[in-house]
RNA sequence: UGGGGGGUCGCCAAGCUGGUAAGGCACCUGACUGUUACUCAGGUCACGCGCAGGUUCGAAUCCUGCCCCCCCAGCCA
């Protein structure tokens, strides 16, 4: 019977095969410990000399790391094997052999395990990070769907800047055109929640920013939810339940790769919700008395942003930033325009910021005068315009960056290791 | 783009107040029936130290220029 390592546990005392690879290899002479690793799981599968004979024993003697192999055995629970149950061998097929796999057991740099991406997501601890972030989607799916949201995804190449702001990657489109890879959904989002009134999108994201830092890649996925007649409350209340409903999803389904990663579970325990929601001009008040440097007008750093969030052990809301900084878009608060129905979550642990959003300009006169002040031409944003024309009506939503959320849920340093293929100024191998 | 750190064998890493390239892993041979990055014994392994010049009797080490990577900041999710 043909069998993965993940549901090996209802087969004790059963003979089963596995098809996988080897991950490594002791041995003592007389006993081999085979340690084979399917994609679903790692098992010690134990070959004694005893019970297999010569002619399967010896061919084992050299067999190299990341060999394919098929192992035959007999299922056996044993306190001493890593994961609780081990494979007696009763026979072993090597389906072809590796010659000296370049990432040994022993420690590497960050630059040759990156160029060697595509072998690197076979170590036990990238393996838990990528079924972990499989896990963060699933979970941002189930959250939207289970609330009767719709799926419309926005389009990849665009004609224009979504805000002008940021610098966007250009492509040739056909002989004449020059297409740009999406930085944001959020337009075409706006268009889709008044045509369907609950809708998220969620796909690759893409940046030419030169950033060079662990927090920022050049093409990273985001899940853009988008609600009709949502107040700026009310996307505060649709983030902090997705939040909240990921990390309890992660915990509890993927116990043992956030023990791989030997992650603090409690840190994660503790984000249960109601987050705090913090103004900004009281967080520029934080800032102050920790002595930080802040102008009332700006926009927080890395530090300042790790300064606030280590105040709480749960994500915080920092909402109302100047509107100077924020996005053209982003709706004034009534009767202080100098600040924004903006939203940010910053998430514990200086991980910083997970999500971005907040209400949006629904006046078609304040938005043709935003789309003016901002040097934007108009005529790209006729469409988007309509949407104030025919039928306007309060609105919002966010962005969040997936693979943030998985770096501070698996507890890692690096955005780099939470895709699978990370793309970054300076990396585009594998 | 600024500031800091770094490029020495397939990998990790010492040497860097100039004197002729440690050590470990991997690999090969052997021993070991309960290993957990197994252990132990032996063996192979850099005419060269990111690249190009220069100083010197002598350069991985000092000087000049260039290339690449990492970290921090800015921008943002």
């Amino acid at each position: 019977m043909i069998a993965y390592i993940e549901d090996i546990a209802g087969s004790e005392g059963q003979l089963v095969t596995i098809r996988g690879w080897l991950h490594n290899r002791r041995s003592s002479g007389k006993i081999h410990f085979l340690t084979v690793r399917d994609g679903s799981g790692f098992m010690q599968c134990v070959m004694s000399k005893q019970a297999v004979g010569d002619e399967l024993f010896t061919p084992a003697d050299h067999l190299t790391q990341e060999s394919a192999v098929i192992v035959h055995g007999t299922v056996r629970a044993d306190s001493r094997a890593p994961g609780g149950y081990e494979l007696d061998v009763t026979g072993l097929e090597i389906v072809s052999e590796a010659q000296n796999y370049p990432i040994t057991p022993k420690e590497h740099g960050v630059d040759f395990l990156m160029d060697r991406r595509h072998l690197w997501i076979r170590a036990p601890r990238q393996q838990a990070i990528l079924r972990i972030r499989h896990e963060v989607i699933d979970a941002v799916r189930d959250y939207f769907n289970s609330r009767r949201f719709i799926l419309a995804d926005a389009p990849i190449f665009t004609p224009a800047a979504c805000e002008g702001t940021t610098t966007l990657f250009p492509v040739q489109y056909f002989e004449d055109n020059i297409a740009f890879l999406t930085q944001s959904g959020q337009l075409y989002n706006e268009a889709n929640a008044m045509a369907l009134g609950r809708v998220y999108c969620f796909g690759p994201t893409f940046r030419a920013e030169k950033s060079k830092t662990r927090r920022h890649l050049t093409e990273f996925w985001m899940v853009e939810p988008e609600v009709a007649y949502a107040t700026i409350d009310d996307v505060m209340h649709l983030a902090e339940g997705l939040v909240v409903s990921v990390v309890a999803r992660v915990l509890e389904k993927r116990q043992q790769e956030l023990k791989i990663l030997e992650r603090d579970q409690s840190k994660l325990a503790r984000v249960q919700g109601p987050f705090p929601r913090i103004s900004y001009d009281d967080a520029v008040e934080t800032l102050k008395k920790k002595g930080l440097v802040f102008e009332w007008g700006g926009d927080f750093g890395a530090p300042d942003e790790t300064a606030l969030s280590e105040e709480h052990d749960q994500p915080i809301f920092v909402h109302g930033f100047p509107s100077a900084i924020k996005a053209f878009y982003m709706k004034p608060h009534p009767g202080r325009p100098e600040v924004s129905l903006s939203v940010d979550l910053l998430a514990p642990e200086g991980y910083g910021e997970i999500i971005g959003g907040g209400q949006r300009v629904d006046d078609l006169e304040l938005l043709v005068q935003r789309i003016k002040a901002h040097d934007l031409p108009q005529e790209a944003f006729e469409w988007y315009l309509d949407l104030r024309r025919f039928g306007s009506v309060p609105h919002g939503g966010f962005g969040m960056g997936i693979e943030r959320v998985v770096t501070w849920i698996c507890g890692i340093d690096h955005l780099r290791e939470a895709i699978p293929y990370p793309r970054m100024i300076y990396r585009m191998y594998p």
